[in-house]
DNA sequence: TAGTGGTCTAGACCACTTC
DNA sequence: AAGTGGTCTAGACCACTAC
């Protein structure tokens, strides 16, 4: 079951071992999963390495470790897809709903001001600026305004941004998502959403400013998006820091 | 500097003085910090033992490691606190205003239907229900209903809830507080939100249901609150799943 | 007492980046 | 070629939990 001379780590191949064991069923939450000294000697690897796969299954919320007693399967498996960064696409397909798009817009700007800013654009820089209308199953769901920089993410055409940009810019450009930041606040449809997103005026709607960057911090776009109050929850995990205490 | 004899372990007393010199200015955003070798001669500890400090730092986002390049100070130091769950009181400081609560009832209730499913209290049980306004800078920020297990907190008094709920469990009973899943939805005041807000009929309210665990995922809590959509608006960073490409 | 996770060592070889 | 982080080993002692 682990090939020592695989290109992939021991440590990943253990992960995948012990969470397609969870999602068989075969382990069951609250369930102990053997030790970290009986996977060393069931695989005949250092007891460093299981640990290595086994914490990364704890941030990740598969695993839970409680000293002196053993480590065990986590509940509540299905929240665990609340922890992640995710697109509209991606979104929507949790929720067991059919993404769409209507592009509305797609074109490069000259950049300037706060947006160029934060995207770290130059000054005479391009950026792309693409307005599209999401819809869940076939129902409108959100308005969306994104921003991108040109030199980043040259050569986007209009079809790729059909689907999930999240999708395109690690599958096809091979760069690694880190990380975004979002304010979320309410807000009330104008003439404008309404109309777009088949609304009435004065119904709720949520506003979400995204702010994405790659691991390495070089940010990679703007959205801001108006979600249908009446159709749109926002759903999020979040773990207790450490440090937080600290302030 | 470093302690081999302390209680406190070797990893995390090179996490504090990591942290200790970026808050310091002395290693700024985007500075390599000393490599893991030099880090293990200058301390006379084993790399590994400084991996581990270094790992700690990366997913707490004060630090980001590049293969073959080094270690670096991450920039956006202050959304690091973007990331970690908190109380309201600890967002308000946060940013930058002073938190407040006037307590509107607090009372121990009979315990029955989905709520006291979430919280895991068998029938006939008991649980504590809170109703506070929670104020910043003396104006009216959100209106607050919180469920206990009167069984998980027992003895919790009027007293405890006029500043953090978190910080009592933490602090004075000792829990460890793991993570919450929170669901954010736009909405419009009605006339008893907008009564008890000081805001209009029909203003943006942001409602968010908050449901809290402990480190070993025992229900702490379950929170309902109303904040005022032109006072508040909800930050939160995320960080890109390993797995979320697995669905 | 036996077993668990928590911490730590003193090495090793690898792929990658930089020069 | 030199330095970096990524992976891995084969042990060790500790505090904690369960019996």
């Amino acid at each position: 079951m682990i090939d020592k001379h695989s290109p992939m780590p021991i440590y990943y191949q253990i992960e995948e071992a012990i969470k397609e064991r969870i999602d068989k069923g075969e382990w069951r939450e609250g369930d102990m999963i053997p030790s970290e000294r009986e996977f060393s000697e069931m695989y005949h690897i250092s007891r460093m390495t299981v640990r290595q796969a086994v914490t990364n299954l704890v941030s990740d919320g598969y695993l839970i470790r409680q000293i002196g007693r053993g480590t065990f399967v986590a509940r509540r498996k299905i929240q665990q897809k609340l922890f992640g960064l995710t697109s509209f696409t991606e979104d929507m397909k949790g929720r067991g709903m059919k993404p769409g798009t209507r592009l509305l817009d797609f074109r490069t700007v000259s950049a300037s001001g706060p947006i160029a800013e934060q995207l770290q654009i130059p000054d005479g820089g391009e950026m792309y600026e693409i307005k599209r209308v999401r819809s869940a199953d076939d129902l409108p769901m959100a308005l969306e305004i994104t921003y991108l920089s040109e030199d980043l993410v040259r050569g986007l055409t209009e079809e790729d941004v059909y689907g999930s940009l999240y999708g395109y810019v690690e599958k096809e450009l091979g760069m690694t998502i880190g990380y975004a930041t979002q304010e979320l606040e309410s807000s009330v449809a104008r003439e404008a959403e309404s109309r777009t997103l088949g609304i009435a005026e004065g119904a709720p709607l949520l506003l979400i400013k995204r702010f994405s960057y790659l691991e390495d911090e070089t940010p990679l776009e703007i959205v801001y998006s108006a979600y249908r109050g009446d159709r749109y929850k926002f759903v999020v995990g979040m773990h207790r820091n450490r440090t937080d205490s600290n302030g």
